[in-house]
DNA sequence: GCGTAAAACGAACGTTCGTGCTATAAAGCC
DNA sequence: GGCTTTATAGCACGAACGTTCGTTTTACGC
């Protein structure tokens, strides 16, 4: 029962250079798992695609768990900077609400991942298979729920949406239209699900505001895409 | 170049017993597939569970893209039997749209497969890998979306439902709340998922209807689950 | 109940999967 | 510049995949 000599980058300190090659790894692996899956995501293809070999890419990881795991969380950082922190920009209430629902649908538009939703994608996948992979999966999603709750809920103490929806409800409610937007792109290839999903969300925060909300538009984004 | 010697009951006639063996094939496979996948439906593990050879399996198919593709037309039916069929029990119009809705959260609920809604599954499985699965799927989806198309437009003609929603964008936003539905029940397990989608639902359809409309409300069914 | 056709089997094929070893090349510190 | 640590490669493994083959068992029409 020795210890085992410590040989690979995974188990030691690291260093630029082996940094600088994960994350290329990463890069590749979050479009790949997007569009092919967790599971098709495999080390020999991944490392057919960075021209390196099976054995050096695993080394980074350690197992392909490891690999998994790592490729969610580079995954996560890209959606926060692509969706969570452009939208954090809008000043808090119904305009922040509206935005976070808006650059969700545009950030699937725009094909920040392949494959539309990273996690969309992850969730479907894992969703009947326990495990650690699963459960990150789903607190990351919670966590994106738990924002828009809290976007309601703020909008709801500025007085800006009626209180009588429940915000665990309406957060409900936008996720569906959103992923229904992506799911409905992913198999038909059909952009008119983007504008489908903003005039349905549109109509259901119209119809929940109060006299003192601001005024919710489609912005440059959305009707220029609708016009096409 | 001489035509091979017949042997498989694939490219020859069907006995009943092989008419027998392959349903029970199928009815095993049918729900493997929706948890695990279509792709994670493995010829070995399918035989295992089954108690016969892989090659015995093998036999009655093919290929493994035929099973698969053999393994949704078997979904296909149960979904028309379970969903479809008690639907059009209710009388055309809104009652119809409205039940529609309705057991097809059930039918998620009731888990008559075992990893939610089959299509979903496969759908989000194989949209971005096209080839004649993805192609069939993509056929079933656009059946349903265009079956509650239909219950909408004969809702509107029957004056029930007002003329001013286009039939797809309500098609839409319906499917998207039931898919939501089935993606946060397999997910977290949670209940409350499908009291939900029936509640924007609902909603949804109220806000449409006209006065000359019939009353919708839940079933015994949704009243009793979402008590739970 | 016999003869034939269908159904099922067991073993093996060539791949690809994830994962170990061991050796070499590169990088980083003193 | 030499030495240690890290990064990558090469090779092999056992398992599982879909598939094929030849054989054996079972079902069914006459």
């Amino acid at each position: 029962m020795r210890k085992k000599k410590v040989q690979t980058a995974l188990l030691t300190g690291r260093t630029a250079q082996g940094e600088r090659t994960r994350q290329a790894i990463l890069e590749v692996a979050v479009h790949v798992a997007s569009a092919a899956g967790l599971e098709g995501l495999t080390i020999g293809r991944l490392a057919a695609k960075l021209a390196m070999s099976k054995s050096g890419l695993f080394a980074h990881f350690g197992s392909k768990e490891e690999l998994q795991l790592a490729t969610i969380a580079a995954a996560r950082s890209i959606f926060i900077r692509e969706v969570v922190h452009p939208a954090l920009k809008a000043e808090q209430g119904l305009s922040r609400l509206w935005k976070l629902c808006d650059i969700w649908l545009d950030y699937v538009q725009r094909e920040v991942f392949e494959g539309g939703c990273f996690f969309a994608a992850a969730a479907a996948e894992f969703d009947s298979r326990p495990g650690v992979i699963r459960d990150r999966i789903a607190e990351i999603m919670k966590e994106w729920l738990g924002g828009l709750e809290r976007s309601i809920r703020e909008s709801q103490a500025a007085g800006q949406l009626q209180n009588k929806i429940a915000p665990a409800q309406l957060a409900f409610e936008i996720n569906a239209l959103e992923m229904g937007a992506n799911w409905s792109f992913q198999l038909y290839g059909d952009p008119d699900a983007f504008a489908r999903a903003r005039e349905a969300i549109l109509q259901r925060l119209r119809s929940l505001s109060t006299k003192s909300a601001p005024t919710l538009a489609l912005t440059r984004r959305g009707k220029r895409r609708a016009a096409a």
